[in-house]
DNA sequence: TCCATTTTGTTCTCTCGTTCACAAACTCCT
DNA sequence: AGGAGTTTGTGAACGAGAGAACAAAATGGA
């Protein structure tokens, strides 16, 4: 069950690497946009801000896609990995929760650009209703079920206060949103086979400040 | 060098463990707030998400804190997580780039409750400059230099688009600050010395997709 | 054609992080 | 006072990720 050996095979990508997968496809746009169309592991590194041997290494993981003495061909690589990440096609996406950072995530433009859609704006505040952001009408968070049926939707992003946070997770997932970005300050329980990754400001900060409190501890030893 | 002996020893705490430690205060905060006096690791853990044996460890990296037989006292743990972290001082902040997504950091309660204080707005675009957000007037970015010295900021906040991202973190560094948190979906390049965190939706959503799509190979397979 | 040069793909080693399992230490009940 | 029952703190085994180093494979010039 773990091993395939067919061309098409689903070779298990480390979790590391997937996570940088996407760092390499928009140093990859970045290049192409600036008109080269070759590119050897060492570039390619240093526009992802990482060392060299890892990329190739993270790069056989999606196979053999370099020329030995050459490089990689900038478009057709940036291809393979936006296959592989899933991006050539087309995710709808909903987001509850339009405070300011709704608003925020509903004017991103990296949305569209990277194979994203927004297909709903939701919020429980009925005042909020019928207003338009960026081109996309907000309503009532009761049409969850509706909206998620009809667009086939699979991620779902919360950008609600931490209270009612658990609640629009749980609504997701009983109508088969499997994949959840989470703004809120909490921590969600989901069942198994649901992914949430999270995204907490004050946990950055907090870990700069830690960091930064060393600085100066060593300051004035 | 390496080695201090001394009561008040400064440990090297894992860097995974300090990402978790503002976690735990976050759910520390939550049960003190319920009036919960008093915890085992099992009930601290399960608040966090994340196995016990683990938490335990990274706690074991601050000292001794708990009692055995009993648990760990909530406030007192409390207190000690958020000095080892730092946030018992007050950190002053500045937000560069007051679009959509700087209104929202703005805006964000978490600042202030947590030992952050955003002393300064700053954007180039002279139109956005006077206006109030959330209390604090937009200044021009080339206040930078100022307001630094002034208040003492060594931690920055970059909101602005992918191109400006690069000069505004030079600027900072020039100037001081040496931990910035970047929103741009840049990969900034800073000297040694200087912390830098992303925080990168699209990278967010993209690690979603890839997930997603294997679960969609799986089931068709 | 053959050799020097370049650059990838991969093996090996080392470090870091996670989890298990258990001894040490505390409380409470008899 | 002593033993049963909890719960922490930590040593040790295990697994994953990072980086060095090198063989394999391509190019280009003589």
């Amino acid at each position: 069950m773990t091993t395939r050996s067919s061309a098409e095979a689903a070779r298990d990508i480390p979790e590391a690497t997937v996570a940088r997968l996407p760092v390499y496809l928009r140093a990859l746009t970045t290049l192409a946009e600036a008109g080269t169309s070759t590119c050897s592991s060492e570039d390619l590194a240093s526009a992802a801000g990482v060392n060299s041997a890892k990329l190739r290494k993270d790069l056989s993981y999606l196979g053999s896609y370099g020329t030995r003495g050459v490089g990689y061909d900038v478009d057709y690589l940036r291809y393979q990995i936006a296959r592989e990440i899933g991006v050539t096609q087309d995710w709808p996406v909903v987001i509850v929760g339009i405070g300011n950072l709704g608003h925020a995530l509903a004017n991103f433009s990296g949305f569209r650009s990277r194979g994203f859609r927004v297909v709903a704006l939701l919020d429980a505040d009925a005042t909020r209703t019928g207003e338009e952001v960026a081109g996309v009408r907000v309503r009532p968070f009761d049409d969850l079920e509706d909206i998620v049926g009809e667009h086939g939707v699979a991620i779902g992003v919360i950008a609600t206060p931490a209270v009612a946070a658990q609640d629009v997770a749980d609504r997701m997932v009983g109508c088969g949103i499997s994949s959840i970005l989470n703004f809120a300050p909490t921590v969600l329980s989901v069942p198994a086979g649901v992914d949430v990754r999270k995204v907490d400001l004050s946990i950055e900060l907090q870990i700069l400040a830690y960091h930064e409190q060393r600085k100066a501890q060593g300051e004035t030893a």
